[in-house]
DNA sequence: TGACAAAGTTAGCCTTGCCTTATAATATAA
DNA sequence: TTATATTATAAGGCAAGGCTAACTTTGTCA
């Protein structure tokens, strides 16, 4: 049982992921399935997900319906993580049309080293949320691909300038109407910064998951009764209860 | 004679640019060299290299010196390209430690999709050549992945406001000596955008390789009396005449 | 010139990964 | 309980890519 292997193939990486993705919706996976999704024989499932078992990755008994063990769990959200940082990256910065930044992130979500997947993040929410690159700076970026170049100097120190004064007013406003917000009150697709996390039972648990000053969270879904918040941090789905929510103080973004 | 099949694999992608690499050092490539380059055996080289023949991407004959045909200087110049491109963006926007950056670079390479390539040099040139992201935006993001936050409301205006007078200083020093200066003034390791191209005899084949209004072109070596001059624009290797270059305006970075 | 070393070639072989088909076993639901 | 759908197993194909070992060619130097 050689748990803790080097690396797993693309293929088998492939397997996890859309193991991942049926059994979060269903709960389980089966063979059927996964064969269908993968574009592949049903002989063909049996051995990879023999090979996945012998690896200690999922639960696996014949006839029995598949899940994933601990560490399936890990590499298959490690590899969602890579394949949506790609995707957001390729998509809402670089501005590559939808089909082709999928592609790209299926791709490449194999080899891409953890530590750059990780900094894309910080940068990806580095621009989001830097005030230089307010006011449509993304937009002047795509501008720029379709020109071929730099605006004049004029031009430019009036984006400048339009920047700066935009920067000002959100800060006024900020400052004038300046109401502590908790997680609880952003809307599902939104993101926030956090700006402070209370003392509480809780705050051990969410500094764990990486949850601190600074940090950007986007709000996924709430359930109807507000209770868990399905929230994504830093590429990593995780969902919190409503008392740890109200727990995380933000900056509406 | 398949000239123009599908997708080399990694593997005899890697056999070309190490071809590329060789030859572009000593003129042709030996057997030898290319199996103390990618650490495999002779005999493995020797059937690669019949592949690579066989599809047209090498010239190649028993016994003799080995140099790539223009399909594989093609593929070549292409992976080396997105090599780069990728180095580059890790490391001096990212900033990744240069070996993280090579190692991601050399499994990436292989996977990413060329328009995505393309549009991550321009993303490069344009982080490098907005005024917005003058004065040190790229040092921001590190520190800002250091501390993981966003500096105070007080410290980005600070930041935006120098940001803003940097760019009207240099502006103002620019328009006051405003002179015209072209590509030959450029020293080697530094970039330079393109204000305009004389006409000229040349202007065709400078527009055919992409050199226009806005380009940003890095200069990358200057041989003795200044005659060839070795540039690198969109992330291609280029060679232009003294002569050639004299046509292009520019405007220093 | 001729012998030898270095470089290159060839052939046979092996492993790995990943898929297929055909057939057998099991589960499910009418 | 029996037909149908789903799984499992076994056998095998096949392409990629490497290795070894024996052999050939080439070039160099005495």
């Amino acid at each position: 049982m050689s748990n803790e292997s080097k690396q797993l193939s693309a293929s088998l990486e492939d397997y996890l992921e859309t193991i991942y993705w049926i059994a979060s919706d269903k709960g389980a996976a089966r063979a059927k399935d996964i064969a269908t999704s993968l574009n592949v024989k049903a002989g063909s499932v049996t051995g990879a997900l023999q090979t996945l078992a012998r690896l200690g990755h999922i639960n696996y008994a014949p006839y029995e319906v598949i899940t994933l063990t601990e560490s399936g769990r890990e590499i298959a959200q490690e590899v969602v993580r890579k394949h949506e940082t790609l995707k957001e990256f390729f998509g809402d910065i670089l501005g590559i049309s939808p089909g082709v930044a999928e592609e790209g992130a299926c791709k490449m979500e194999h080899s891409v080293p953890d530590e750059i997947v990780d900094k894309l993040i910080m940068f990806t929410e580095f621009i989001q949320s830097c005030p230089r690159c307010g006011n449509n700076w993304v937009e002047q970026f795509h501008l720029y691909c379709k020109e071929k170049a730099i605006g004049s100097m004029d031009k430019c120190q009036n984006c400048l300038e339009k920047c700066a004064t935009t920067f000002a007013e959100d800060k006024n406003k900020l400052q004038s109407g300046n109401i502590v917000t908790d997680l609880t009150s952003v809307e599902p697709g939104n993101k926030c910064q956090v700006r402070s996390v209370k003392r509480g039972p809780a705050s051990k648990r969410l500094a764990e998951m990486g949850i601190s000053r600074g940090t950007i969270i986007e709000v996924e879904r709430v359930a109807p009764l507000g209770d868990p918040v399905e929230i994504k941090v830093k590429g990593y789905h995780l969902s919190i209860r409503k008392e740890e929510a109200e727990n995380i103080i933000i900056d509406q973004a």
